[in-house]
DNA sequence: TATTCAAACGATAATGATTCTCAATATAGA
DNA sequence: TCTATATTGAGAATCATTATCGTTTGAATA
């Protein structure tokens, strides 16, 4: 339950975090801006303030219950942690978001790091590229 | 010289637009906000507006002349193009920022974007460790 | 279950970054 | 040099995010 997740998180179980927390776990799409967060929300006929999103949000963020990311548009998307750690590729016609991981890749950060004399600590990578999705704007054909 | 860059790009060759590009050649600093730059050629006595210098970079960066990242500050940084294609790792302490290519990651890349569909164009990787530079504040000894 | 108090809330003001507006000015070509 | 147009600087406007503040709520305890 969401209960438990803030709970063990050290956060209080508060109606607001429970509603965007909840929002998050059953929304299709997993990368949303705080401002796209809020608007579903009230949308959906919650009474919510958008500071509350924001405040809560940057907790989820500390407590590594969600991640941030900044893709190249410059806005700033929030996605749920569930399983393991991935990186994202971007559709730079349609935006549409997948994840994939590569165990080469991730090694050779480490390496590299280590080359350049750094501790790594965290990465982001974002390939960008054009999706062949039945629905991109951008396809031929 | 600077005016045949600006020529070459399309771009009129104009004052305010040599002297952000002269700055960002001559800086040390290679990875700078538009802030820090207005800012530095003010404190040079230059007369020149930020709304200026704003319009300037985005037309540096459509016309390829310098490139923008958003590094996990969340901060907008400007970097002049020179030399090949390279990656940055940035430490989380000091904001230090190093380059550096990997043919490895490179390819791997171009390969997983094909296998999920996905005309690479373009990537953004960022590292993220702690340095040991003499003069990183987190730095032990 | 009622009490209590710090933590959290919602509304909104404030901030910081970026973009827009507009009258004045400078550029490139005739 | 002259002209038409693009660019400029100053400041207003906008957008995302954070801070403020009086009110409400969660959870520990009586």
């Amino acid at each position: 339950m969401d209960s438990e997740e803030l709970r063990n998180a050290g956060l209080k179980v508060t109606t607001p975090r429970l509603k965007i927390l909840t929002l998050l776990e059953k929304s299709a799409e997993r990368h949303m801006t705080a401002d796209t967060i809020y608007r579903l929300l009230v949308e959906g006929g919650e009474v919510i303030g958008l500071a509350t999103v924001y405040r809560a949000l940057a907790q989820f963020e500390a407590a590594g219950l969600i991640t941030r990311h900044h893709f190249d548009s410059g806005q700033t998307v929030y996605e749920l942690e569930r399983g393991p750690h991935h990186d994202h590729i971007v559709c730079i016609r349609c935006g549409r978001v997948e994840e994939f991981y590569d165990k080469v890749i991730e090694e050779r950060q480490r390496e590299i790091a280590a080359s350049l004399g750094f501790t790594l600590s965290d990465h982001a990578l974002t390939l960008y590229g054009e999706c062949n999705s039945q629905d991109c704007p951008g396809r031929q054909g």
